[in-house]
DNA sequence: CTGTTAGCGCCTTCAG
DNA sequence: CTGAAGGCGCTAACAG
């Protein structure tokens, strides 16, 4: 491993200089500057990290904070598009990137995780299914400690930045697309857990969508559960025309029961899983791309890294219908 | 943050003796070692891994390289349990974890990807899914310069360590317990990509079978594909008894294809996938625990870390009847 | 058992 | 535009 003093002496220049010259500062003579690119040329440079981060006090370390469904492993293909979306982001942006799961943290106070991080020479976090209830990470938020990315989280501070999909949008769309392609005035809205931020949202949307269509609208809480959905499916389906639900796993879980019940109602989805085509089932559906919300959400990381301020980011949805086919390779 | 030079002089000690007392070395006196603590505590003080890592030149960085399968992600959960697993061991054991990407590194060649990990001050690399056409990577571990731990790999060297289920047995277990229950004496075996390495153990072990149950054999490639794995059972299907997939995505192939054939055959898969249940089937399957997998992979890293050489290690793998009722939450 | 002294490889003023 | 010098926070011989 040749270090940049090998460099220095190669190219006939002094240590300084060369940090200069890689690192892109104005003040180089383009005649130095090729000297020095030769050399690292030949030598077969690469600069340490670990010496450049002590050294700066720049670790351009960021967290990827990942909640893992621990009961389905389901819907792990959310989480790698996030995880592979970010982390080949952070690439290209040269940042280092560590995951995290919930499950380690769960159990810490705010100032535990602070010190963790801190530890870890982290400065950014990105968060992916934060809900309502985790207040640590709310507190984590305020502090402003470290620059954050919140996904699906509509809060915003000057550290903070946040960025979604419209959920309410969506669900108004989806549902929309659903009733008005079969008919029918009364709905069974299956939502999701009640402390989940998107699932006001996504509430919202269908409240909107009955008020304008003057639609009868019986609301449940199936708390993001295929069980939970298939009870209240057995329970209500007879009562309505159409259901709609706030995940794919509860619109598989819908469909199952309207199977053995025996009866069809429609039934859309939210999300966008492969799963929704091996379950052999057609339904609507919003189509998330976790893959690029979770790339802008890392380039976000990066602008707040060099200084920016937190925003809000919006990014667009697909309503699509999903099936069989799709998935099969 | 405060320095371990804070923590020294709150001590009334030399810094030296608070990096020894803090590293657990032995000359240090318990007193000592309690005033340290107490400053410790007093300062909020967490070791900057960066300076220690530079000093040391010992980095405790190890990738996780991951091969995802772009075709489907209905097997993302394999990878994320995989991702899981090593991640929190690694966090036990005070290791730094980064998740590579295969598609990443697919287009370099081994000089290119060795600079890479070197300037990321990576010192070992547990490689997932790793195929014998994956010359660069064979390059890399047969060059001895980062330590290795392969899953699913047979190699073993000075630095590497290989980790996995026995697939030879397993394959022989499960396709012998199906067969045994239903009867049968004509087996259409759907084997994985050629290129693979359990493929060849798997193979081996049907063919272990069918030998010693004097039962004839059918070998079709289904490349590990949900839909070649379909079409050959469209073709194959009614000249046998008893079908036996390499895995599970093409037993849920397989077992389609006879839904839409009108026909019974037994089926039987091989991983143990959620995905198995929510097709809405029930069969045999080897149940391999990646999360445990991927655990003993890291602990196996750690020993590699330490200087401990390379070996073999197989762990045990479970015949189990997977099914809706298994999945659902 | 404890303190002193060099670095690890790089960045960053500050003179020249 | 270039070079010298002083750290960043910590580890690791080596003296004491």
């Amino acid at each position: 491993m040749s270090s940049i003093k090998d460099v220095a002496r190669r190219a006939g220049v002094a240590i300084s200089t060369v940090s200069k010259a890689l690192n892109g500062y104005p003040n180089v003579s383009e005649e130095t500057r090729e000297r020095v690119n030769e050399a690292v040329k030949e030598l077969n440079f690469t600069p340490n990290p670990i010496a450049s981060a002590l050294s700066s006090k720049k670790a351009g370390r960021v967290a990827l904070l990942i909640k893992l469904n621990t009961k389905t492993q389901a819907v792990d293909e959310i989480n790698m598009q996030y995880l592979s979306g970010a982390i080949n982001r952070a690439v290209e942006k040269k940042l280092d990137v560590i995951t995290i799961f919930f499950s380690m943290i769960r159990d810490w106070n705010a100032e535990e995780i602070e010190d963790y991080f801190r530890s870890q020479s982290i400065e950014g976090i990105i968060i992916y299914g934060m809900g309502m209830e985790d207040m640590v990470l709310h507190q984590l938020i305020e502090e402003k400690r470290f620059k954050i990315v919140v996904v699906d989280v509509p809060i915003v501070n000057e550290t903070t930045s946040s960025i979604q999909v419209d959920h309410e949008q969506a669900q108004y769309d989806v549902a929309r697309k659903t009733v008005l392609e079969n008919g029918g005035r009364s709905i069974l809205y299956i939502s999701g857990k009640l402390d989940g931020y998107v699932t006001q949202e996504r509430l919202a949307g269908m409240q909107r969508l009955a008020r304008e269509e003057k639609l009868s609208l019986l609301i449940k809480k199936g708390d993001f559960s295929e069980k939970k959905a298939r009870e209240l499916t057995f329970r209500y389906a007879r009562d309505v025309d159409v259901i709609v639900c706030a995940s794919d796993l509860m619109a598989i879980g819908a469909m199952r029961a309207l199977q053995e019940m025996d009866i069809f109602r429609p039934v859309c989805g939210f999300d966008g899983i492969t799963l929704m085509g091996y379950a052999g089932m057609q339904m609507n559906t919003v189509k998330q791309d976790f893959y690029r919300i979770s790339s802008k959400a890392m380039d976000e990381m990066g602008r707040l890294l060099e200084g920016g301020a937190g925003r809000r980011m919006v990014l667009d949805h697909q309503i699509i219908r999903m099936q069989y086919q799709d998935v099969i390779s």
